[in-house]
DNA sequence: CTGAAAGCGCTTACAG
DNA sequence: CTGAAAGCGCTTACAG
């Protein structure tokens, strides 16, 4: 059974397809009996327009892409969640790509996007990425952009994001605030932007209070990236080597899971020997024992905004007044809990 | 810039678009010299075929779409992951809509899908989900559909699948084998087939040993869906109830967890007063202390196969040749870990 | 080997 | 209030 067309209804009705179009669309130039019986009958038939019949005239897709660096992944599918929900309410669909934190995915991929003609395009950066050139071309065809989370601050396109800094900053004055005289940091790889921010902010604050920072005491994630096993062996490392350590601040939730695996097993008590706090506010954290005191970084939040400002500079775009870009920034929240001495 | 069409470069080149065209595609009956010249100026000037446009000639729009309850969740991610990676080699897009395990939406959502002339569709029935008309709809459309893990026995489909009764009891009998007199059940939903098979397999198991089947012992996951809290929740209540029970199966890994860190804090031993044994091989249950015990299942696959079944439908169909409905079923492994005894 | 023409299913400026 | 016509960017059967 073939989609029903225009035409088909037309003829059905012995009127223009013409007229059936404007009556579908309500447009004011045709009668209230001809729009009434065309409806019905459009009902009736379940008429659905051709999107690329429709797409090809009006240079409207209502889809946009999404690239991503990983789906399998508790804050990025909050993301997407996010995205899709906010661009269901516009009629918009989402075409789901992941690059794998690969530069030569992602770029094959926006390069699909573009050939399938999206409206616009949504973006986490993955962590190889340090050549922007696929980004700008998306630009220079002058197709919406917003990068959120993990964005490269030198293209010119809207981004959402936190304060990776401020909230790491505040992670680590809490670690200070509730006793802690020795503070490590286990990190995330070394591109990304965020990973950067967030040891910058834990930096900070030791500085801003007086304190001494070392480097030794800052472990990279390598094992994989930000996994489970990061967490156990750099705990079991920095146990080793610095046993005087009181407080860690540790890049990711689920590092901090691993970590506090780990101590359990060598017996050091959370966190009376060792307090820690982690980033994301995953919801096993608040799930284990001890419960974890973390950054909230609101995912879902994130992808709502992302797409509604992708959605404005499309609008705006189509009306011939193309936006700014902007740079918003979303509040994140220290969340007290066991895995940190109250203060 | 807008894109560039073949109009551009056949005017570039002083000859028609017709040839420009089959140029592109390798027509056998275009000079080597022609076609030469088109590929390179294609190349320079980034042309992209404007998929609207080879779409509403050829009827195939090479995009599919994908209807999900939950993206928030590590089984359903992995699957995501499976049908987007085989997909992209396809050169297939992939338009993902979530269900949020609504009837009305899943209804809503291959509405829009349809009308949006996907090539096929690829579903995981909400949980709310007990009539069948709007799936039925897609495929009185010559439309492909192929279910996956959440299904309906009764639309006539493709289905990939596990058997959920076999791997459930499995996942008992081993609970039998390992020592367990009394054995409790921790279950999904009322509605879904799979919380049902999972249910019947154990029920089965415990009747093959010659063992009572007792239907106090079976725990309805109420809190939230198969929750952390569902567990801890259970678990609480079984142990006021049933303080003779030796072995649960549980249907999901978070909610195993949940019901084991209840007993953690209630001071019972696993496995040596309780065994247990969850469903999923959720990388977490890897991890946490004891390791769990569980049924692997293999969502990355199982998002490749639903893939490629309906990859293999839309070729056939194409072809004029439809495939008759199969049914997959993709095996499972029972996991052996800490949080049952040695058999 | 090359190209004119028809047509996919719509939308919209224009004429009546 | 209605409709004929052009056109979006392609593909392909057909003619030369």
């Amino acid at each position: 059974m073939k989609p029903v067309t225009l035409k088909e209804i037309a003829e059905k009705l012995n009127i223009s397809v013409t007229t059936v179009s404007k009556a579908l669309k309500d447009y004011p130039d045709v009668s209230k009996k001809t729009k009434a019986l065309v409806k019905e009958l459009a009902e009736t038939l379940n008429y659905k327009p051709n999107s690329f019949a429709v797409h090809l005239r009006t240079k409207e897709s209502k889809t946009i892409g999404l690239v991503i660096p990983e789906i399998v992944h508790h804050f990025f599918s909050s993301v997407i969640k996010g995205i899709i929900s906010e661009a269901e309410k516009e009629g918009y669909l989402v075409i789901i790509l992941q690059s794998n934190e690969s530069y030569e995915l992602e770029k094959k991929q926006i390069d699909l996007l573009l050939s399938h003609r999206v409206d616009g395009i949504l973006i986490s950066l993955a962590n190889g990425t340090a050549d922007f050139k696929h980004l700008n071309a998306i630009l220079e065809q002058d197709k919406p952009l917003v990068m959120f989370d993990k964005i490269a601050k030198l293209v010119k396109c809207s981004k959402v994001i936190i304060d990776d800094q401020k909230a790491a900053f505040i992670a680590t004055q809490h670690l200070i605030d509730s006793g802690c005289k020795r503070i490590a940091h286990f990190r995330g790889p070394l591109l990304p932007q965020n990973s950067i921010d967030r040891f910058l902010g834990y930096k900070k604050a030791l500085l801003a209070n007086g304190m001494e920072y070392d480097p030794r005491l800052v472990y990279l994630s390598d094992c994989g990236e930000n996994s489970f096993d990061d967490g156990k062996v750099n705990a079991a490392q920095l146990y080793k080597d610095h046993s005087d350590v009181d407080g860690i601040f540790i890049n990711t939730d689920l590092v901090a899971i691993g970590a506090i695996s780990e101590f359990q097993k060598l017996g050091v008590q959370i966190p009376e020997e060792i307090s820690i706090v982690g980033f994301s506010n995953w919801f096993m954290s608040s799930v284990i024992s001890p419960t974890i005191t973390t950054i909230d970084q609101p995912g879902y939040v994130m992808g709502q905004t992302a797409f509604i400002q992708l959605y404005k500079e499309i609008q705006a775009l189509k009306k011939g007044t193309p936006l700014q870009p902007e740079t918003i920034t979303l509040e994140t929240a220290l969340i007290k809990r066991e895995s940190t001495k109250g203060s």
